[in-house]
DNA sequence: GCAAAACAATTCGGTTCCCTAAATTTTAGA
DNA sequence: TCTAAAATTTAGGGAACCGAATTGTTTTGC
């Protein structure tokens, strides 16, 4: 079979088994998988602008205005005018979206390693492999 | 670093490029990603119920159904009364339907082409193994 | 033979995540 | 100062899902 075809084969598949991984890793979050993705997107970013943000996630202002409006909500994120430049507006993480990121991510890793510890030792070595190797790869289309 | 965070971390970055894989492969289609999935599974099964398209896919028959309905308002599938079991019903791909199949199917086939060609030999190969070695490892999970 | 249970699909109301376009507020520039 | 640009929010909408309730249809168990 030529390459092309094998890959067209090979994407639904992947797809498949990703989105399995994730409701996998993710059951029973308080957050959903794009929330958490957020948050910690804002944790690690410290403290940042509603723009910056939406380009980081690479999703439109307006859909990040949305989710940020909900998290501060369910208080995990903190939102405040900048005074420097007060049509900008400072996103956080709040003391209790920082411990649930700890509490969250710690609940992730160990799902990953229950689920890695499903595989015989030589399969886990082959799937990092293939991971690293397929994002080395993916990220050289743009 | 260790294995399950090295893992953790690339998540999130497949993901990514996927999705930008997937919209390469997708642009200026008439059906969206979903959508085609759903033709493309119903043209597969040659005929099939509601459930069993709904098992395929992984969604509830009730997404499955307003699915159909859509597919079916499109032209590019059709839907009858199953004569044996008048609580069934009977969906197929209508010769439209058929015809998109082939002529998406191409354009995507060409895109994967295209975008496949990006990349030095070498890496072609590499690619195609890491999908696979994925798909091999991630179906073992259930 | 017929009422109750099981089945297949649909409809309804709801959520999440995304979009574009228009409005709002604030700042910066001529 | 008056206008243009910038940062965000609001409004409206669409796709893709879900569970629960509903509508028909068939099977079953008495």
């Amino acid at each position: 079979m030529e390459k092309i075809e094998r890959i067209a084969r090979l994407y639904p598949a992947i797809m498949r088994a990703m989105g399995r991984l994730r409701s996998m890793l993710h059951e029973g979050m308080d957050l959903s998988y794009n929330q958490f993705k957020m948050l910690l997107s804002i944790h690690d970013k410290g403290q940042c602008s509603l723009n910056s943000l939406a380009c980081d996630l690479n999703i439109a202002m307006s859909s990040a205005s949305e989710m940020v409006e909900k998290l501060v909500n369910l208080g995990f994120v903190g939102r405040s005018v900048d005074a420097e430049n007060r049509r900008r507006v400072i996103i956080y993480a709040t003391d209790q979206g920082k411990a649930l990121i700890r509490e969250l991510g710690d609940g992730i890793v160990e799902n990953y390693r229950v689920l890695l510890n499903r595989l015989p030792e030589k399969d886990q070595e082959r799937l990092v492999d293939a991971l690293e190797t397929l994002v080395d790869i993916l990220d050289t289309f743009e």
